[in-house]
Formats: structure tokens, sequence, C-alpha cells
DNA sequence: AATGAATGAGTGTTCATTCAT
DNA sequence: TATGAATGAACACTCATTCAT
């Protein structure tokens, strides 16, 4: 039951292909979409030489595109990203406070049909304007919910990062068993999300981040 | 005098080194070991070498042991799983039903502290037998929690499988940021798995695996 | 209309440009411009790419007039040697016998400002016309240098020869140094090579090659 | 009528070796043989593979040894400039002030017997302490040659690195057409640097390089 | 005719694995 | 039996050259 979803890659959000006469733009969505493909197939660590042959170009023609292994990925990265901010803006019309809950739906769809060696995309450097957004959009979106009494108020934005990073271990490890079983964790968490008496006994992200920050204030920077 | 003792799983959190001269058990050992903290120092695809290095021991006594990369971290894996056996069995002990929610906290303490690539190692052929064990107990644990009402009725021991695999995906999204970040996240799960009024909009895992089963046993196996 | 003109050599500093139309012309000079900075800013190994880019034009019409690297290679040592035919030339006017020594002067500072790699330049086997010429204008400034007593009998034409290529050793080595360095190492030379009881206690290489010569006459060659 | 030196170059003044094992070290020896082959044939950018096939070992052999190709090419100049050394040691002994002369034709033999792309090595970082050695064996050659009137008093020490780095041009460009055709040159120059009234014109290089250094300490240093 | 995108063999380098000592 | 040197198949990346537009 694999499930090559191969096209369904190739209606992203990205206009970067402007200033290519249209061969070149071409190639370079089909690189794009193979280098996914691949990634999705064999791992992060898949060959260079792999992306190229199945986007059925010379290696050459793949580095004239992508200087590095490193800018095909961050580029894979933006794409993604920007797909996020696109989902989560779409959730912004939600008017009912459903909005978060919709857009955690469809992120965790987007990411399942993603598979691939995602890990360190996020950390990707390139992309901190695009994250900062996305997170922009988060926020209204939690705020909505909380005003909408749909999620409890000491839920902070943090915890849809982790959220998704949740989601992302749980499709990585179900990779060929299910396509959807990050589904369920979801419904568990948005019902721990709801206002209820039991209390979350455990402090945030965004209070680990804040005392973190201070100490390295106070500390001098090791420089390391 | 290989030592691929395999199906003989025994629940002890080091069996295996019965059969082996003393030294060459401790060998054994400080090599897992030192493959532990190398593959958590430097991702899953750290060289052999080095973790000879860090062992103190020749590449070639390395392969004695471990005839290839795969089998060392499979052995590694066996470990985690034994580790994790370990840990459910003394949560049993526990007699208000907070034994799953206690197992829960010390695994992802265990898992973060295994930094490590360790994404694929929980299909890995050779712990079926162990994980049916670790299985077992959870279903113990699951069960008592239901019947101390601090778990719902509908909550499955696949949904315990997902919130580890999610716990998975925090962790390694958060090294070097946070390495208790995961402990929200599971803070709100395990709120989400309350007896609580609201519904579970979605199937557990067990349900989509039950119906792949048997759409399998009705299509003729590929046999690829 | 290829313009492999090869042997077509004159002792024009530029002048096999004939026969192409204005444009093509003016290309062919810039591209050679261009080859020669490039190879002199980055070395001989610059990417032929790099020719074109700085030249301004695609590198379909970089290879369309020099059909291969070496090609072009060639042609800026054919431009060299022609300068080099011109600087002796005339030196030829000088009525003192100091020609010789004004034309060394002015070799290595051509040498000096052509910085790039053009090691085997001297080799090539399309210049031998150019060369002949060359050594012919040579043979008369020495010659009248020795009616002058500025220079001592014994020095032949390959001992100005081995004087350039003293030169552009010194040269390679002390680029980014000092570009005017060799003129100190000509003093010496030039100083030697005035009359002086001192004798030159080694045979010119003149001799080595007539006795290289008679031996390969000798010998059938060995077709390899 | 090739001249494969070959062993020639097996005679070296290293003592590196130590702390290797046996083979290893032969191995080590044999590695730096073939790479002065390879680079003397196929010119310095000669593949790496080829070193290694030359001296008959795979290729990480080679990278253990040395690991980077920049790390073999320093070892090269290393051994070189040791040799250097002994020879300017050697000449030391000469009690009529010959020795500089003497040096000066054993080093341009060893330089014709390291034909290769020995462009760079004499700027490598890597040898700054032996060629400092270099030097002050060269100057007390130097005053010694003078004291015995055999050098006139305004050569200095910069006039032997020129007349070295003239031999080297000399080589290169004469290799298979003569290996001893840099001994002409240098009896010239050696004539010109015998007292004798005419003046040398121009200044010594030592004088530039002073002139630079001022320069550069009262312009602040561009940091380009 | 001019362009520059595409090609693919080749380069330096790494690392899982083998094997002589 | 333990060692670590040797191996050679990859890999990321470059560049001379070709060819569709």
């Amino acid at each position: 039951m694999r499930c090559d979803v191969g096209s369904a890659a190739s209606s992203t959000v990205d206009g970067d292909d402007k200033g290519l006469r249209r061969d070149a733009a071409e190639n370079r969505r089909r690189l794009l979409d193979a280098a996914e493909r691949v990634f999705a197939d064999l791992g992060a660590d898949a060959p260079m030489n792999e992306v190229a042959r199945v986007a059925g170009v010379g290696a050459g023609t793949l580095y004239r595109r992508f200087p590095t292994k490193q800018a095909l990925v961050s580029e894979l990265a933006r794409r993604l990203i920007n797909e996020m901010v696109a989902i989560a803006q779409s959730a912004l019309s939600a008017e009912d406070g459903s909005g978060l809950e919709q857009m955690l739906y469809k992120l965790g769809a987007v990411t399942a049909s993603r598979r691939g060696g995602l890990h360190r995309l996020w950390h990707d450097e390139q992309t901190a304007a695009l994250k900062a957004e996305f997170r922009e959009i988060v926020s209204q979106l939690l705020v909505d919910a909380q005003r909408n009494r749909r999620i409890r108020d000491d839920v902070t934005s943090t915890d849809i990062d982790l959220t998704m990073w949740a989601l992302r271990g749980i499709i990585e490890t179900t990779q060929g068993i299910s396509s959807i079983a990050w589904r369920r964790h979801l419904a568990v968490v948005i019902v721990g999300m709801r206002p209820s008496e039991d209390s979350l006994d455990e402090p945030p992200l965004s209070e680990h981040l804040a005392a973190l920050a201070k100490t390295q204030q106070k500390t001098p920077p090791s420089t390391a």
C-alpha cells in the first residue's frame, strides 16, 4: 500500500521562478519535486545524483540551480513553511474559533505528504522571517480560539509548536504503516487543550526559553 | 561463538553477555556505551571508527562483536527497549492507577538522554519479542489506569505508542534548546486522556491496522 | 568560416582578425583580453565560463571562436610572441648595440604584466614560425651587441632564451610580492654577459641540443 | 629519451616516519615518492587517485597519511627544503669561499630531479621556519664568498633567492629537452656576481621589500 | 549567430568493512 | 584474539564542452 503521492507536491506556493527561462523554471520545479520525493523515500542523506536522476537531469543542472545540497534543502524548507503560512492564513477566516484546530489538521496532512527527512528543516536559518510570520498568525488563531472558549487560557503558542513537532515524530514513525495515525494523537491533544479543571502541571516551553535567555544574558557568552 | 542470541530475549536490561568470557563481555558493554555516546553527540551517521576510538579498541574488535553497523544499532535498540520494559515493569507497582503516567514521564526522560538518531529503531525486526512484552505491560498499566478513572475508556494502548513517538519527535526537534520541553506536551496529552465529555473524533491506530490487515488478507501478498 | 589561420603568421601584433566581420573581430579581441585578465587573476585553470562572463558573452560564443580551451590558450601564446617580436623589432633601431638589453627589459615587463599561467606556452606547436622569426631578430641584436663590445662573444642566442625563461620563473614566484624583482636578476645576468676575463664554464644550450639531435638521428625514432 | 629518474627521490632527508608501524612507514615513503613522480609528470593538479595508484595503494591509504592534498604537497615542500638545507650546510665546509657556488649547482640538480609543479612550494606557510634556517646558512655562505673576493659586495642574499627561482623557471621550461640547460645560465649569473667594475643598475629585492613593509606600516592594512 | 542551460566525467574526500600483522 | 592499516565504492561538487532555443 505504498502511496507515491508524487504530483501532489507540485501545487506549492512559491514564486521564485521569476527571471528564469521557461525551461529553466520548469526544471527548477522538477528538481524540487524530485528532491522532495527522493528525500522522502531515502532520507535526508540521499545522494544528490539520485535527486538529479529522478528529476531527469544531469548533476550539473541540479547544482546550477542549487549551489549546495544545503541550499536545496533550505529551499524545500522554505516551500514547506510557505505552505504552512498559507494554511494558517486560510484558517484565519473561521469565525467560531476553530481555525487553530483546522490548521493543525491541515498541517498534519501536509507534513504526512512530505514524509522525508524534514527534521532539521525547522531550524534552518534561512526561514527565520517566514517562521516569524507563521508564529504571528498562530498567535492570532490561538487568541481567537481562547476567546471562543475552545482552548484553555494557559495554552501558549509554543504548545502549538510542540504539537507540530509531535505530529512529525508520529508521521515519521508510522511511515508505510498508516498515513493518518497522527490524527488520533491530534484529537487527544486538542481535547487536552480544551478548557477543563485538570491543571497542566508543566510550564510551557516559552518559560524555559525565557529562563534560558536570562541565564545567557548574565553569563558572558562562551564564544564557543 | 557468535552471539546472535536473537529470540532469546529476556527482560533483563543487559542480559545477553552470557556465554562470553568476562573481558569480552566488558568489551561489549564498553562498545555499546561508546556507541550510545557517539551517536548521541555526532548523530546516527557517526563513523564506526569514532565508536571504536571512544571505546578504546581497534576497529577490528568492534566488528568482531557487531558484524555490521546495523547490528550495532539494532543492539542499541534492544538495550533501549529492555530499559523501557524495566521502566514499565517498575510502574506496575503503583497502586492508584498512576503507573501509566509515571511510565510515560520516565520513558520521556530516557529518550531525551539518548538523543542520538534512534528514529527507525522502533521497527527493528530483532526486537519484536521485546516489544510484545513491553506492550503487554503497557496494556496492564492502561487497564489499571482506566479502572482507577485516571484515563478514559476509549484510549487504547496504541495511543500510548503514538504518545511515545510524539515525544521522540519533540525531543529530536528541541535538542540543544530545551531537554524537558516534551514534559509540557505530555502533560497536555495526559489531560486529553483523562475522562471527559469531549469525544475523541478519530479512531485509534489499532482500528487502522485491523482494517489494513483485513485488506492484506484479501489481496494476495505481492511478494515484493 | 573557421579561423584556423595557423601558418599564415604575420608579424603584426593582432593581425588575424581579417576575414571576420567587424563585430566578430571585436568579439574575438574582447575574448582574448578577457582570457588574459582571467588567467592572470585566477591562474591557468580558471573556468572557461569565467572568461566568457568577463568578456560579456555566452559560453557558446566563446566556444564558437575557440573550439577548445587549449585553442584559446594557444592564441594567447601567439599574441604574446607577436608582441615579443614587435618589441625585438623596435629594439633593432638602437645604434649603440644596446638593443638586446633594451629588449630584455621590455620583455620582462610584458611577461610580468601577463602574470597568468603561461608556463607551457613557449613549446606550443602553433607558434613555431613566429618563434623562428623572433629568434632571427634576437640573433641580429646579439651580433650587434657583440660587435659593439657590450656582450661577450661566447654568448649565444640560446642564452637569451634561458634568460627569458629565468625571468619568467622569477616573475611567477614573486607575484604579489614585487612586480619588478626580475629587473635585479636581469641586471646581474647582463653584467655576466659583458666581456670579461672570467670564463663561462658551461657549454651553451645550443650544444646540448646539437648533441641531442645527433643522437636521435642515429637511434631510429621510437614512434611512441 | 624520457628519463624516469625515479629511485633518486628515495634518498631524502626526512625522519618523520617515527611512530608508525613498519609497513605504514614504508607506505608513507612510497606515497611521497609516488607523489613526487606524479606531480612531476602530470603537474601539480594531478589527481590524488593517480598518486595512490602509482604508489600501489588505495585512495583511503593516501588520505590516512595525508589528510588533504595540500598536506601532501606541503610535505613535499618540507622534504625539498630539508634537502636544500642539507646541501647548504654541506657547502659551509668549503674553505675558499666557493661554497655558495657549489650550493647553487647542487640546488639546481636537485630541482631538476624534482621536475614537478614545485611553483607554490616556496610560499608554503608550513615551511617558514625551515626557510629561515636555509636563509641563515645562505647568508653565511655569501659573506664567506665576499670575504674571499669571489662575489661582489653589493650582492645580497635575496639575489640568491632570485637565482634559484630563475633556475626553476629554466628547468620547468626545458623539461624533456635538456636536464642541464640551467647550468649555463647559472654560469652566466655567477660571472655576473663576480667583483667587477660594471655596476648593477637595479636595487636588490630586499630594498623593494623594505619599502613595501614601510608603506604597509603607514597605511592601515586594508584587511581585504 | 548568440545565448546560457544542460551535460556527465572527473576531483577531493569519507567511511563501512576487510585483513595482514 | 586484538589491532589499526588498507581498501574502494560513494558522495558532494566542478567545469570543459554541447546543444536547444
